[in-house]
DNA sequence: GGAACCTTGACACGCTCGTGGTAAGGTTGG
DNA sequence: CCAACCTTACCACGAGCGTGTCAAGGTTCC
């Protein structure tokens, strides 16, 4: 009980090289405790948690980087409100345009504006017709 | 109205380069619609998009990278689920392992086991003394 | 005190990201 | 028809990722 692991153990028990395990840890998402003398001491929780993100990793072909986003989305809810309101296309339209005209915009982008994109005006805008 | 910007129109207009346009739609961020041979048009959705795309990356300095993840994040709830609940700690602990100990593990680690790792058994299982 | 660990730091390598170019070829407007 | 635009496809390049290996130096155990 009470077993700690050094780097090379939890290696093997975890799939990872212990190289990785070093570069695992500077990316700041598995961070083992250390011995007086400085040695890293991978607990269970700490393997197991190694384990799940190599299935992680893995399973759905991300970056231990990717992971290092999401993990920072998590504590800074500015950045994740910023994130979320991009990605949620620009939900809250900027008041300062007519808005009617650049919904339209959208909806026809998403259905067929491309054959109905005919009569334009000419200068440097685009023009085209079918 | 009904104006569409081609590609170096809005290059300069929303602050990006022509060629990071390109790189943007690669990235499936921004995408503009397609004149009938092929040409972007960018509308003021897309204009307003790059915009505040743009804004986003040098507020928080991340990457397109990291916005594309985000939005992998947003339609794939597996994935979503999978990064979420790694993150929270290993939230739902495995119900094969004992728990009371590795609880044990996390709350001596968070305060000074440090300096009471000290007896420990022999083998393998690194161990020393203050 | 020496073998067998551990630590950090560095060199290396292939790959992707974020950029910039350039070349070869279609479109378009006047 | 031709200049001015667009398109894709490449070359290039520095920086970072994901890995490995090696070197120089502490720890630990017996």
């Amino acid at each position: 009980m009470t077993d700690a692991l050094t780097i090379h153990e939890a290696a093997e028990t975890t799939g990872w090289s212990a190289r990785m395990l070093r570069y695992v840890e500077r990316t700041g998402l598995v961070a083992p405790v250390r011995s007086p003398a400085g040695y890293r001491l991978y607990g269970p929780a700490e393997l197991q948690r190694l384990r799940t993100l190599r299935e992680l990793l893995a399973r759905f072909d991300v970056g231990l980087s990717d992971i290092g986003f999401a993990a920072r989305l998590d504590d800074e809810p500015d950045l994740r409100g910023a994130v979320d309101e991009w990605l949620e296309g620009q939900a809250q339209r900027p008041e300062h345009v007519p808005a009617p005209d650049w919904l339209r915009w959208e909806q026809e982008k998403h259905e067929a504006l491309l054959a109905a994109a005919a009569t334009l005006s000419p200068s440097t805008t685009v023009t085209e017709a079918a």
